[in-house]
Formats: C-alpha cells, structure tokens, sequence
DNA sequence: TTCAATTCCAACGCTTTAGTTGGACATCGT
DNA sequence: ACGATGTCCAACTAAAGCGTTGGAATTGAA
C-alpha cells in the first residue's frame, strides 16, 4: 500500500493524524465504488486501495461492509434533502420543483444508483423509519396544496408524490432504456436540457390544477 | 448433490436425457437466482443447486456467468414482446396501454429486476442493436400517432414512449421507496389497482389530444 | 456385443474476498 | 521521560466462488 500523499504532509508537520479526514477519503472512496460497483461488485480492499487508506481502518471506523453501505447511503440522502429545502421552489411551480430534483440527480448521478441497489437488495429500506417519515411530511404538504387548489386533486397525493419522484429520477434509473429509446446517451448538454423541459412539461400536466 | 426426481424417473424409463428439459430447468433456476441476486449476488453453484443439476452443464450449455445472464434476461424480454403484442390495445387508448404493461411486471416482477441490474452494471446493453430496433418502432408508432391526433404531441414521442415505460415500471422498480411513500407495500390486492388506475389516469393526462 | 458420441457429475485448482491480528508509530497528560 | 491511549498497516486466516477435469453412465449404431 502506498502512503498518501496527505497522510505524508501530516507526519512530517508533525500534527496529529487527523481521523475525520480519513474517516471522510473512505466514505468518499466507498461512495464511488458502491455507486460503480454495487454492494456486491464492491470490495473493501478496493475501496480502502482507492482512499490510499488500509482496509483496517474501514472495519475499524465503519463495522462491515454492510454498515458502511448504510452509512454512505443515509449521507448522500442526507445531500439531497438538503439541496432541495434550499433550491426547490414551491409546489406552485411543480414542473420547476420537479426539475429542480431532476437537476440534482443530473449533477449527483450517484444517489439514484445507490437507491436502486438498495431496492434491488429487498429488505427493509436503511433508515426506513425516518426516510417514512420524511415522505409522509412531503405527502401531507402535497395534500394541502391539493385542498387549497395548488395542485391537481385528481391523484391521490402520496401516488403523486411517488409518480413526480419517479419522473425526476426515471432518466438517470435506467440509463441504457433511453439511449436505445432516444438514440442519445443524455451526456450531452442540449439533450439534457431538452430531457429536463419534457420532465417538467409532464411534471405539469399531471399535478397543475385544471379548470 | 442429490438427483433430481424428474431425472431418476427418466433413468427408471430407461429414455435419452432429455437435455432440453436440463437447459429449461437450468435457465428457469437462473432467472430466479438473478431476479433475486443479481449477477454479482447470485453464484453459479446456487443456480445449479436449485435446478437440481450439476454445475459444469451450466458452463458446457451456456458459456460463462456473464452469456447466462444475456440469454435469462434476453428470453423475458421475448417474453414481454410477446405478451404486449397480444395484449395491449391500440394507441387510442393510452391508458391501457400503458396499464396492459403496467399488468405484465405485476405478473412479472422478475424483468424489471433484471432490467435495473442490467442498467447498474454500466457497459452496453445486452442484444442492443436489436432492442434499439424494436423501440425506434415503437417511437415511430406513437409518432404517428401523434401526427394523426390520436396521441396529444406536446412531448417528443421518444420522449413520451420512454415515460410512458416508466410509469408502468417504477413501482416495480423501487418497491423500498413505494413502501415509505405510500405505506404500502403492493402485495395488497386493492392497493395493486389503486397503482394501476393511478398509471392508467397518469398516462392519460401525459398523453392524450388536449382540445 | 462393442465402439464412438453424448450426457452427466464429483472433486479439484486457483483466485478473490471478508474480516482479524499483532505490533509499530505518534500523541498527550503527568 | 514514560506509560496510556489512539492511529495506522502488513500479513494472515478461513471461506467462497469461478471455471475445469477426468471419468462414469447411457445411448444408438455398426
């Protein structure tokens, strides 16, 4: 194993060694082949290789492989609620907050394929109670906004909510299904902003109120 | 390894192996073993076990892990193709038809599993030439479709045919988040409907001529 | 009956992987 | 200075997986 770059500059300064930086290269490095790889196709030794880190310390800060693919999940989950109280707009404009989760999955192509690996797995969701909790707080919001005429009330809100998360995230799920179906690979910028207008042109015609 | 009854029965016969029934059973015990697993989850001892034969008639009848994964997930996909053309209704009633393909993966659970693995494991789809064939059809269809004022044409037909396969997919495809949104897990006979007229109203509001 | 081709399988080799261990090195309070 | 504590890693163990092999059983034909 070659010593890090980093860890080098650290002992010759002669400062601590600083463990929550470590903690975080093996996170990140986790992050990256989990997204690439899938929990399976994952392996710890790859991992600690790709962080520069030995594989002890994953065992040491993480538990098992298991765990830390738990703990990679609910941090990147974590990202996106974040992202979204900040950037999304209000259910008045539901084409735009749709876009708004579709832009963050086109920049964090990753949380999507760590979901579905999650999916894939069967067995409770990580984190289920609080992830349940979070849905249901985002489904009552969507109600709401169907009784004071915000928003269409012809789905039942939590399908909606579902359906919208769905239309966001659909593109970056099954990427191989849209290069066959449209004959591009969504790497390019124009195509990309053209997936997005059709994102959130659906977004409205299913969840705009209608006279 | 224990021999398998229908084995021992063809011994007591004293017939010719029936190889055909072998490569059936194996392939069967493969969908299975995948759908669940996935190709890195899943290991060719485990398939061969719950097929009841030996090991090495996998590698002798289909090459390596990677071909047996191409020839399971290319035969549902026959299967699908053959079960819509027999099924589904004309484009005049986009509902349907996107609940006829929303009925095949509640009967089918196992495609869309296969599917998603297929799309995590970045790298060209299997038998894509072909498939990119067959969707280019059915884009020019609702294309035409479109153009005769069947199908609204507010989104691009690629667009609206790879949305289309979503809407009918994505319960299938992150049973954990339908779980946590909608507190229910699908297996309810009820809730299946309720999904289904949800799909089926969704696909009208994307799709159908807007006066 | 005997022979060549085919189908089958138990057992093996080799590689990879999850998880552990024992000890070296650094730090800090006393 | 020095021991207690915490950080790091090379090397190891035990198990599992992929793909192969050598040979046994079965068949149909000569």
């Amino acid at each position: 194993m070659i010593p890090t770059e980093a860890l080098e500059i650290q002992i010759e300064w002669g400062m601590a060694w600083d463990t929550q930086e470590t903690r975080r290269r093996l996170r990140q490095a986790a992050c990256e082949e989990f997204t690439a790889h899938g929990p399976d196709g994952t392996t710890m030794a790859r991992i600690a290789a790709r962080a520069g880190i030995n594989k002890e310390r994953l065992y040491n800060y993480f538990g098992d492989k298991r765990r830390l693919f738990e703990a990679v999940l609910t941090e990147e989950l974590e990202k996106l609620a974040t992202s979204l109280g900040a950037n999304a707009p209000g259910l008045e404009h539901i084409g735009e907050y749709t876009g708004c989760i579709f832009d963050y999955h086109a920049e964090n192509p990753q949380l999507v394929r760590l979901l579905l690996w999650e999916g894939l797995s069967q067995g409770p969701a990580v984190n289920e109670p609080a992830r349940t909790a979070h849905y249901q707080r985002t489904v009552a919001k969507f109600a709401e906004a169907q009784r004071n005429g915000i928003l269409d009330d012809d789905l039942d809100p939590a399908k909606l909510v579902f359906l919208l998360i769905g239309l966001a995230a659909w593109w970056f799920a099954v990427p191989q299904l849209s290069r066959m179906v449209t004959g591009s690979d969504g790497s390019n910028s124009k195509e990309r902003s053209r997936r997005r207008a059709c994102v959130v042109s659906a977004a409205q015609h299913l969840a705009s109120p209608r006279p």
